[in-house]
DNA sequence: CGGAATCCCGGTTGATACTG
DNA sequence: CAGTATCAACCGGGATTCCG
């Protein structure tokens, strides 16, 4: 059918606005995830710009301040800037940012624990059909 | 303190070898999660081609069949063909691919507790600087 | 120092059409 | 029914350059 009405169900994964959706796409991107962790497990709470630009291997500036910028505007980041010439800006995440480091963690825990088999399967799969 | 870095070791987020990026590179994909959600709800286990392109509203034939088609290659989906004329091809997720679904659960149970509060930064920030 | 603006390339995605 | 093939548009994101 065509049918118009399709799924309206609220929360549905297959609605565009779908909050699940909307998150997956924000922790879904490139650097994203790893900047939550950087932050999620920085000791001071806070990063400097230069600093995490250091520690997320192979960003780029731009990418860097656009990933932060946009994490700031969902909530899950804070940045402060201390005026002071040169300013110096310092990043941390929000109580809402540290919350999502949760599930995330679960990921990477997932991801830690049966990385092999993926790599195995996809050994396999790639061998049965080499072309 | 601000220390660490220099070089990424492995296991380690920063590498792109990461068993955690490459994990997220899969699920953080368009459809990924989708279709793996899909399948776990399913209450058979299986599903045919043309119904999952049914439940994934907007998905396209090429995409759909490009996405399982990587699913399969990881483990995390299997793929069955019944040899009929038509053909009719089953779909399910591998015992790999339902154990995925527990951190992905995790992600979507975040998402639905939390999506309002990102709407609102959202607002809130664009509402501080409209242009 | 932090970051905005610009240019640009390549992969990804979507329509559409064709096949077994 | 279940794909594959092709083409074109799109956009993430890297390098570079300029600014406060």
């Amino acid at each position: 059918m065509t049918t118009p009405a399709a799924h309206p169900s609220p929360g549905d994964l297959f609605d565009p606005a779908c909050p699940t959706r909307q998150v997956l796409d924000r922790i879904g991107g490139k650097w994203e995830s790893m900047l939550i962790k950087v932050l999620a497990d920085a000791e001071p709470g806070e990063v400097r710009f230069a600093e995490l630009r250091r520690r997320v291997t192979g960003i780029s500036q731009k990418m860097l301040s656009q990933t932060l910028r946009s994490l700031e505007r969902d909530g899950l980041v804070r940045r402060r800037v201390e005026p002071t010439v040169p300013p110096a800006v310092h990043y941390s995440l929000t109580p809402l940012g540290r919350s999502l480091d949760g599930p995330l963690a679960a990921v990477r825990a997932w991801a830690e624990r049966h990385i092999t088999a993926v790599v195995a399967a996809r050994a396999a799969y790639d061998e049965a059909s080499p072309s």
